[in-house]
Formats: structure tokens, sequence, C-alpha cells
DNA sequence: CCAGTATTGGAAAGCACTTTCCAAGACTAG
DNA sequence: CTAGTCTTGGAAAGTGCTTTCCAATACTGG
């Protein structure tokens, strides 16, 4: 019997050449037992197989080169392994950071991770989510907030609605529009408290670059800040909120409109990203002044890669890591709650 | 006919409550077409349908929400759609760079690009590409040199080679020891070219930050450091390479060292990675001295983020995006070559 | 008008697994 | 010594899809 398996395995291997596939069939053939039996051996749990059974299974798989085929143990349990993460753009160290926090607990649960980068678009982030109800993926990760536009949105929550629908948790990272759990980073208390330190260290003109109007992140930290300013009672006049982009070269270009202004300059500005503060801060370097001299700046993330710049930023700090740390337990451990929570960080 | 599928749609509907999980099955009883002709449709291309058919399936697709299982698809014709990339740590902008443009060119043929970040060590990345075997993903792109030691590649070696016998294509960025593929950044010829500019510029002592002994990329930076200064005659005191950590704390405490030496101060400093120049900066700036006046530090690699950082380093710019392009392009669309490829980048 | 060739739809046999169910043997207790 | 309970192994029926093969039509040309 284990001869004929013998057999079997040898031509199959010489039939299909080079890629010898091996499978579970192959590893019961050669060990001489069911297939039934050495499936309960290779998916360990389940139930009792005799040790001599066991032994001579497992010297088979260690002969064949066998690993199981996780796809085919997904379709046949209905369980997969995998989870999505959505991002705008991984080369973001903001974004990059939160992953790597998913990134760990997925390691320690043997899960895979699935990674999207969106700098395009949102739709692409609609058909992402598409993609892992597809792929039939425990859990969808959406990292960074999400237009306020009614149809883009519209069009996400129901992708997202049809995969929960289908059996998947969702999570997101720093939005709450969706109807779905939400790690919440404190972008208005941080903000807040900023600006009072700000006021604190006797800064009273300010200008603030306000990244994009739609985005909800940047919205929420300049309502902080206002809301900061406001308590020491300091003026800030609309005109000194510049919107612009969510990146270095926003940053950069809402600094020239800051400076092309001619009337006094701020005593401080605050961008409410750091990436962006980087680009303000380039273009105070370029029009020759001094920070924080002539005027200081302050950001918002605090990026590891962005600690050590000079002229160091004052910035407020969010655990990036533990975000993403959070976000994964919170899919992968908890049931589902009936109502969406939101939890601050 | 019809109504006997609708009755069966509804009876599963209800059964399973909530997580409604809608098959192809489904699909076929609801249009009143067997389960082939609805594959046919909803798989395009194989075979064609009548067009009445085809219309009858996709209604029916639209109106159940239905979306293939890509899981059982895989299983089915043996072809799974994602692809594995595995980085040392996603959170360095080196490398998210680099997964950027993997993820880019992914997206473009529809694959899912699964995700491993390896800080903890390098037996993960055996583990790593372990389980995609076990998921029979179709390429593994692992980014970023490895360890030299001998056992722990060997490891790697053998996992990598039981991947491609199953069928797997393989392509590294960095590092050409394995037997497969690579891109290659030209480490050597980068850092020649940047000791030759240094000592162009004037600078005629050198203390080289060297990163891990280990580690090929460093090695080689080293080595074409070396040899750009010896084509100018420029001496090298084996004390003024310090090895250390791949990292911006590695740059931080090489530094330390550097100063602690006591003896006169080299003109320029060169830090084998970007972020460990970062670090050296931070550490001469507790030092009180200034750079580029009393010494003067480069980089490589030319990290975006740091592009801003002040005192501008000089750099080797490595276009880390196009080589993720290149490396997934490489190992997507091109047939295995007979022996290993080595593409200078 | 009919043999011969395209079309088109579906039954059934995969794919690589898991899991239910059944039966045979190994125990225990009375 | 036998009825009753545990173990243990395997046959077979799933899992959700694709694809081969066959049969039934629908077109050609002679």
């Amino acid at each position: 019997m284990i001869e004929a398996g013998l057999a079997a395995a040898r031509h199959r291997a010489a039939q299909d050449g080079a890629a010898s596939r091996v499978t579970l069939q192959d590893v019961a053939d050669r060990a001489g037992v069911s297939l039934t039996t050495a499936s309960r051996v290779v998916s360990a749990g389940s139930r009792k197989v005799g040790q001599q059974l066991v032994d001579r299974v497992n010297l088979a798989v260690a002969e064949l080169g066998y690993t199981a085929n996780l796809q085919a143990r997904a379709v046949a349990t209905g369980q997969s392994s995998t989870i999505g993460v959505v991002v705008h753009d991984i080369s973001d160290p903001y974004f990059s950071s939160i992953a790597a926090g998913v990134i760990e607990v997925a390691y320690a649960r043997q899960l895979l991770v699935c990674l999207s980068s969106t700098p395009a678009g949102e739709l692409r982030e609609r058909e992402y989510v598409a993609l892992m109800r597809a792929q039939r993926a425990r859990a969808v990760i959406l990292i960074g907030s999400r237009s306020d536009e009614v149809p883009v949105r519209e069009g996400l929550r129901h992708e997202i609605d049809a995969f929960r629908r289908s059996g998947g948790r969702v999570v997101t990272v720093g939005q709450d529009l969706l109807g779905v759990d939400t790690i919440m980073p404190q972008n208005v208390a941080g903000a807040d408290a900023l600006a009072r330190a700000l006021v604190a260290q006797g800064h009273r003109s300010f200008a603030i670059l306000a990244g994009p109007r739609r985005l909800l992140t940047a919205r929420d930290r300049l309502a902080g800040f206002r809301a900061g300013l406001r308590a020491w009672s300091v003026p800030l006049d609309p005109d000194d909120v510049i919107y612009g982009e969510f990146t270095r070269d926003g940053g950069y270009e809402a600094m020239c409109t800051v400076l092309a202004r001619g009337d006094k300059l701020p005593d401080c500005v605050f961008a409410v990203a750091d990436v962006m503060a980087v680009g303000a801060l380039a273009r105070l370097r370029a029009a020759g002044l001094s920070v924080p001299a002539d005027i200081a700046v302050a950001g918002f993330d605090d990026i590891v890669t962005l600690r050590d710049v000079y002229p160091p930023l004052t910035t407020v700090r969010l655990p990036l890591v533990r975000m993403g740390e959070m976000a994964a337990s919170l899919v992968l451990d908890d049931i589902a709650a009936d109502r969406p929570r939101v939890i601050p960080v």
C-alpha cells in the first residue's frame, strides 16, 4: 500500500515536471493513510489521531515538502486568513507607521495583511473594499480620513455595508463618519492644547496652514486650534487660515501664500500635519527667515523621521504604531458592537 | 424553474440570517440558468454565452450583490492573484517608498499585495516566504539586504527554492546572493561617485558611519566610498570606519564614537544611509557643532521626507519607487530566465 | 433538403481541502 | 461474558468555483 503510494507520487512528480505541486492526497498516499487522517494531522486541532499514524504523516510531509494550500482551506472552512488595510499613501510615514502596528498584530495571529495604497483617489478605496470582499477577507481597516463629498462617501459606505453583510468586520482610523468602529486620534483636543501651549510661550498672532477643506482630520485640527486660541482670547483673522494640500508641497505653497500677503508676518505658523510643516520650513528657509527667531513653526503627528529636523518642530504626538495595533485588535478580537464605537487615542 | 430558484435563495438567506453569503449557484438559480453558464458570464473570457442569458445573469448578480469568491476561483484555476512583499520595516521610508512602487504595479494588474514587516529578525522572513507558498502566491519580492550569516541565509534560500519549485517567482531588491533575479541599486558606484564629489569639494579627512558589518548594502557603500577616496589618494584610517545599526539611533551612536575619539575631527562624515545621517546630525547639534561649517555630513538614499532637513544632506539619489515598480514588473511580466539576472538601478 | 460544421447550454468531473457520519475495534462496568 | 461507551480510521459529502465533454440546436453549402 505504501509502495503504491510512492509509485503514484513519483508518477505525478514526473508528469508535471519541475513545478511539483504536492497535495494532501500525495501525503496521504505516501503515508499510507486516508486523506481524512492526513488532513486531521496537518490541520492541528479537530480530532485525535493515533501516534503511529501521526508520525507516518509527518514524515511524509517532511519528505515531500508539503505545505497546506491556504486558499483551499479557506474555501473549505469558509474562514479566510487575510485582512485588508487601506491607506492613502504608504510612502507617507504617517500611514506606514500605523500600518506597521497593524502588521505586527496580524503577524501574532498568523494573518496576512493585504495592503492597498490609494493616492490616486477615493474611488479606488471603494474598489479595494470590493476586492477584499471578493477575497472574503476577515476584516478591513481603513486608515486616514476620507472625503466628505456625499456621492463619494456614499459609494464607499455602500461597499462597506456589502462587506459587512458578507460577514467581514470593518474599522476606520481617524474617520467616524461611516457607521463603523473607529480609532480616533484626538485631533481637536490635541490642537486645542497645542494652541494654548503656543500662546503660553508668548505667541500672539498666528497663521494656520489648514490642509484641504474636505478632510475631516484637517478640519478637526483647525477647529481645535481655533478653540484653543479663543480660550485665551487670541484673535484669528479668517485670512490667516490658508487651505491647501495635506502634503509637504501643500505646506510649502501655503507658506508662500502667507509670505506673499506682505503685511506683518505672524509670530507663529501652525501646520495641521508635520509633513506640511516641513514644507513650510523649507519655504521660510528659502525666504531667509530664521526659525524660531523670526517666526515659530508648529506641526501635528510627531512623525519619527522628522523628530530630528532642525529647527525643531513643536508638534502633537500621536501614538501611530499603537493606533494601528488598536485598530487590528479591535477588529480581530472584539465581537461587533450593536452600534459603532469611537475610541479616542 | 425561476420560482424554485427564488424560493431556494430565500430559504438560504433566511437560514444563515444576517451574513448572507451569495454564491454563484444562487445567481444561477435566480437567473434560471446552469451554474456553468453563470460562471461563464461572471468570469469574463472563456466562452460565449447568448446575449439574453448574459443579461439575465448580470441582472441576478446585481440584484443579489454577488461577488465571485477569489479564493475558490484560485483553487479551481490553480492561479492565485496575490503577491508577497517582504520588507524589514515598513515604517522606514526607504522600504515604504519601494513598496509603493510595487503596489502601484500590482494594482494595475488587479493583484493583491500581501505585505510583511520583519523588523524582529531574519527568521521571520523565512516564515513569511513559507506562508506565501501556502497561499500559493504568484510571486514574492524580497526588499532590502539580508544577513550574510550562512545558517540564516541557507534557511531562507531553502524556503525560496521550495517556493519556486511550487511555481512561484521571486525577485530581490538590493541583494543578489540568493540565486534569483535582483534589482540592484548601484551602491558601490554611487558611494564611489559621492566620495569623489566630496573630495572635489575640498574635504580631505573622513569618518564613515558604516552600518552593520553583515549587511551587504552597507558593505557595498563602504567599499564604494573607500574606492572613491583611493582614486584621489585620500587616506582613510581603519579607525575612521565606525560600524553600528542601520538606523537613526545607529547613526547617533556612531557619531558619538567619532566625537569621543577626541583627536582631530574629520572634515566630513559619510553615513551609509540617510536615516543614519539624520542621527549623526542630531548628535552634532547636541555637541554644538555647526554643519557644514565645522563638519560636513553626507548620506545615501535621498529619502523624500528628509530632503528638507537642514542643514541639507549631500546624498545619493536612489529611484526608490521606480525600483519597486521594476521589481514588480520583472516578477510579473517576464518569464523566468535560466540564470539569475542582476539589474542595476 | 440534407450532411456537415458552428454555436450554445448544461451535466459532471475536477481543484485541494474540511467535516460529518458511520463502522470497527478497544475499553469499561455490571 | 456481554452490553455500553470510547476511541480511532476512513468513505463520502460538502466548500465555491472552473473546465471538459457531450448533446442539442442553428447555421452553412451542395
